[in-house]
DNA sequence: CTATTGACGACAT
DNA sequence: CATGTCGCCAATA
């Protein structure tokens, strides 16, 4: 049994549209679910997201290119983008600008 | 309703 | 470049 608001919904379907070895920030879904400056309340979602496993939550970084959090570790998280052809450099993300992946 | 918290972001120092 | 502070939004006690 799940329960969760329509919020938190949004903001998880908006994971499954981030194709593999792309990236999006907190902002970018904030913009797509309607709350451009809901951020964080975007980074909690996905924190308590259900089903976290189960989404690319790893895909989603900070605006400045860094990785944030993960449920799981910054570590594994790390390990799941440099699988997916996403280099880190330093912590953060290499060519992050070109990697971003961008809602429409 | 108010206060606290959090996987953010921008700006100030 | 590192650290601190404020603003933003939603969930929870």
């Amino acid at each position: 049994m799940v329960k969760i608001t329509e919020f938190e919904l949004k903001a998880i379907k908006a994971l499954k549209r981030i194709p593999r070895g792309k990236i999006t920030t907190y902002q970018e879904i904030a913009k797509y679910i309607g709350r451009p400056r809901a951020a964080r309340a975007v980074g909690n979602a996905l924190h308590k997201n259900p089903w976290a496993p189960a989404y690319p939550c790893h895909r989603v970084v900070e605006f400045n290119g860094e990785l944030g959090g993960y449920a799981g570790g910054v570590k594994k998280k790390i390990g799941l983008l440099k699988k997916e052809g996403t280099l880190l450099t330093k912590g953060k993300i290499s060519n992050f600008t070109k990697k971003l992946f961008i809602f429409k």
